[in-house]
RNA sequence: GCGCCCGUAGCUCAGUAGGAUAGAGCGUUGGUUUCCUAAACCAAAGGCCGCAGGUUCGAAUCCUGCCGGGCGUACCA
């Protein structure tokens, strides 16, 4: 079924048209800014009237007069300068109750009617280095991204851009061989990394042979070159680093609940034999030309510091391709082989003159053309208490795992202190999924743009806008679920006759209202590529759940009053368990 | 220099086309438990929304200028 939202929006605006005698009037239908207005406001009669030059409460009364919504609200109001408010009928919101309740996998939110096939490109990781802070945001920004437009319908395809190709993989790959050698000399050492801890001094190591050893350094580049035209034991040994280092980060990924696997690997390598057809096609067409030696093409409204024209290098003067060469090859791929309508792009906001640039291009070359959204989704940085970007006492990046390990093992901690009585099992499991939820319902909270404070002690906090306080809502439920079964009534028979709904109290109303507007806040965060409006929704649906709790009692309620409760006790709980697992992959436990 | 982002309560942050008296949490102060998890709930105090102009019925939101911070700005990604 529709969302109320969309109706109200749908119908007014209709009347509004037909009073105005123009097309394309909006209502702006939104949520009122205050309870005593109603549940919804219309916001968009006095810009309208502004456009007619009329009264406009007297615009809003020719509405009003032409509008019906009996079937979803009560006589509308007309308020201060021209707001018409809403309020939704009690039999409207019981109907919609009910009609979630019986749609298990959807809760009553309709997939959209135009799916488009979007093509997803985050987290990419470096090949042969661990994965840091810096790799968090686009990691889950992006797979919520993904998680909530499959949810709206629509076909995703998740693109993990990693950066498995490039002249460092010389030295790598040189290392991987004189390992080789001296584990042939019968020294102990391991050939490739196996622990993630092992990655950051083989990497080290590799480079500190370059930058001191010149025999080294010669090898690196015959390696270079010997990868680039084929040689099969280059190619080995540099298969062998992809694959041994892969596995760290589809470890983690699984850690973070990230739907991301093998097969949505199409990195650098992947596009390395298509990028001298890029140059090719774009000195063809007369976009690329020489410059300082280099292969550059030049857009408009791009400037340098010196205020000339600024280029996108496609090819350097020792003939190397770069990054943006790769991006259009990848733009290419996902348009022609693909189908994508929509590229999204999960990158740091520093990246945006980049894509701006490469989009650009891609749009001149007629790789996309007007058709195709390509979308760069940018998100801030995560910062230590110093208000700078996260690093280690040493200056070095935070690793990832080792952030996780600390959210877990002080999530621990709480559990340990909070709920004694649990087995060690039952504890770890729910550290795992306290400590890591937090760390990414802290991530997800922030608006996106703007940079962030990392701070465990708030995210792992029971109070305010947290995955604790969410997942503790979570557990509260079913702890009445539990304890239903000893005060003899079933959950499940009194459910199934539900047919009717008796909302009186208000804390039942004001849960009720909340949880109808689930699909308002999914599609508000999937239009903005914004996660924060979801959690946003989650936290308000929680505390009106609290309240409820606090106010009316679920098992001991009469029996005219249980079914209700207990209708709005499930829903809430489904609710938050599709929103935190379901969209932002955040486990919910049983208890905490 | 130019471009992009940001500046909201003591602290950390929301604010979904320009809408009504700017919201949360932490912290502070006070209150609630013979009752389904008090990891909760309720209440109070706390704001020239960086500054100054402008646009209009109405501006945290749009425009201009300034101040302060971050990032980017030709061969890294």
């Amino acid at each position: 079924m529709k969302l109320a939202i969309d109706i109200l929006e749908e119908r007014i605006s209709d009347v509004m048209a037909s009073v105005a005698g123009r097309e394309g009037c909006a209502a702006i239908v939104r949520p009122t800014t205050d309870a005593k207005f109603g549940d919804y406001q219309v916001n968009g009669i006095m810009s309208l009237a502004k456009e007619l030059k009329t009264n406009p409460r007297k615009l809003a009364e020719q509405v009003v007069e032409k509008l019906d919504l009996s079937d979803i609200c009560d006589k509308p109001e007309i308020a201060g300068p021209g707001f018409i408010n809403l309020r939704l009928k009690t039999e409207y919101l019981t109907a919609r109750l009910l009609e979630v309740n019986a749609d298990a996998v959807r809760l009553g939110i309709e997939e959209i009617s135009k799916p488009e096939t979007v093509v997803v490109d985050f987290s990419g990781p470096n090949i042969a280095k661990q994965m840091h802070v810096g790799h968090l945001r686009s990691t889950i920004i992006g797979d919520c991204i993904c998680r909530t437009l499959e949810f709206l319908g629509h076909k995703v395809i998740r693109q993990n851009h990693i950066g498995d190709w490039g002249t460092q993989f010389g030295m790598l790959i040189a290392n991987i061989e004189r390992r080789s050698h001296q584990a042939l000399q019968g020294k102990t050492i391991g050939v490739i990394p196996v622990h993630l801890a092992e990655f950051e001094d083989f990497y080290r190591e590799a480079k500190q042979l370059f930058d001191t050893d010149e025999n080294f350094a010669e090898r690196s580049r015959a390696a270079v070159v010997g990868l680039h035209s084929g040689d099969q034991a280059w190619i080995g040994r540099w298969r062998a680093l992809v694959t041994q280092s892969e596995k760290h980060y589809q470890y983690l990924y699984q850690c973070l609940g990230v739907k991301l696997i093998h097969d949505d690997i199409r990195g650098e390598s992947f596009y390395k034999d298509k990028l001298a057809d890029i140059v090719k096609a774009l000195q063809k067409d007369g976009l690329a030309e020489e410059s300082d030696g280099a292969i550059c093409v030049f857009s408009e409204g791009f400037k340098n510091k010196e205020g000339e024209r600024l280029p996108l290098i496609v090819q350097k003067s020792d003939g190397a391709y770069l990054y943006a060469t790769t991006d259009l090859a990848a733009i290419r791929y996902r348009v022609g082989e693909l189908k994508a309508d929509r590229i999204i792009y999960v990158t740091d906001a520093r990246q945006s003159l980049h894509f701006e640039m490469v989009f650009a291009v891609a749009r001149k070359a007629g790789w996309a053309k007007d058709n195709i959204d390509l979308v760069h989704v940018t998100f801030g940085s995560v910062l230590g208490e110093n208000g700078k970007p996260l690093k280690t006492r040493s200056g070095e990046n935070v690793k990832l795992k080792e952030l996780l390990d600390e959210a877990v093992q002080r999530a621990n901690a709480v559990v340990k202190e909070k709920n004694p009585e649990l087995s060690e099992e039952e504890k770890e499991i729910i550290a795992k999924a306290v400590g890591i939820g937090a760390v990414k319902y802290a991530d997800y909270s922030n608006n996106r743009t703007s940079d962030y404070v990392f701070n465990f002690d708030r995210m792992l906090a029971m109070d305010g806008n947290t995955a604790p306080y969410m997942q503790y809502a979570y557990a509260r439920i079913k702890s009445i679920e539990r304890k239903s079964e000893s005060k003899d009534v079933n959950i499940e028979t009194e459910l199934a006759g539900v047919k009717e709904l008796n909302l009186s109290e208000p804390a039942e109303v004001d849960l009720a209202k909340c949880l109808i507007r689930y699909g308002e806040a999914i599609e508000a965060a999937a239009s903005d590529y914004r996660p924060n409006y979801l959690t946003s929704y989650l936290y308000e649906l929680a505390q009106k759940f609290s309240v409820f709790y606090t106010n009316c009692p679920v098992l001991k309620a009469e029996s005219d009053k249980r079914p209700t409760r207990l209708l709005l006790c499930d829903l809430t709980r489904r609710t938050i368990k599709h929103g935190l697992s379901k969209l932002l992959g955040i486990e919910v436990v049983e208890q905490m």
